[in-house]
DNA sequence: TATAAAGGTTCCAGTAACTGGAAGTTCAAG
DNA sequence: CTTGAACTTCCAGTTACTGGAACCTTTATA
């Protein structure tokens, strides 16, 4: 398929795509007429990228989150010690967004929405008081 | 207190930190020998921007979350719609990680960890067979 | 008290990860 | 056969830092 249609499978634009090819995160092949084909496999790739990009992984940390899909080479163990670290972060990080959900939660329920302008969340949480963690 | 001692409790590099007030995210105090003197809540503001950072918010949607605990002008319906939004946000992002989390886990689990190379789970999951969503 | 190291300051340049735009090619519809 | 959308490469600009130089202040040690 032509980028448009991998791009939009995917939820990268174009011009992402292209540059994760540049920097070796892809390899389509290209059709007679030099345009790219994007494979299903090339598809599921790239959204791998657009979600643990959103996740706030860095190309690096995705291009070894990758490794870990595709390397057939790479032994069994190292691939296990990778994904276990990975494991711990992705934890965190959940646990982070949760809390952060739980706050914003607490916001929207205790502000009544109206035009007046007294929030009693935003004053407990305006950093004075709250301390979190 | 210290730009460093700021540094070590929020989790940011000074030269983020220094960054940071650059473009107007917190407006430390200056003591009489010029050094920045953070107060806790300065170190709190510098927390959630490292959080949220690292949960793949821009800058520009950082700034927007800290307005709702800051800006007590602003009015509460417009502060409740922001959140709202963001809730949305953050609720994809938390079943993506799960989804990642789930799929690593898998990885780990299947994987024997010794030396063979052959990981069954790689093979399954390198992407010709298997597609997320 | 001298002095060196550690930690602070500004400023400027470089990097990571895109993103926009120009200039040209190819394809699909009318 | 032409017009417009989608593709190509290439180069420049932006966002969000990050490293380094040159200098100042504080703190620990001789």
């Amino acid at each position: 398929m032509n980028i448009g249609a991998a791009s939009e499978k995917s939820g990268l634009p174009a011009k992402t795509i292209r540059y994760y090819e540049d920097i070796g995160l892809l390899r389509p092949d290209r059709a007679g007429n030099g345009y790219r084909d994007y494979s299903m496999s090339d598809v599921h790739r790239l959204r791998f990228l657009q979600r643990s990009r959103s996740l706030g992984f860095s190309v690096e940390e995705c291009r070894q989150l990758l490794s870990l899909y595709g390397d057939t080479r790479r032994e069994s163990a190292d691939v296990k010690a990778i994904a276990e670290t990975k494991l711990v972060e992705i934890d965190r990080k959940l646990s982070e967004l949760t809390e952060l959900r739980d706050t914003l939660r607490h916001l929207v329920h205790n502000c009544h929405g109206d035009n007046r302008p007294d929030c009693p969340i935003i004053d407990g949480l305006s950093g004075r008081a709250h301390v979190t963690q």
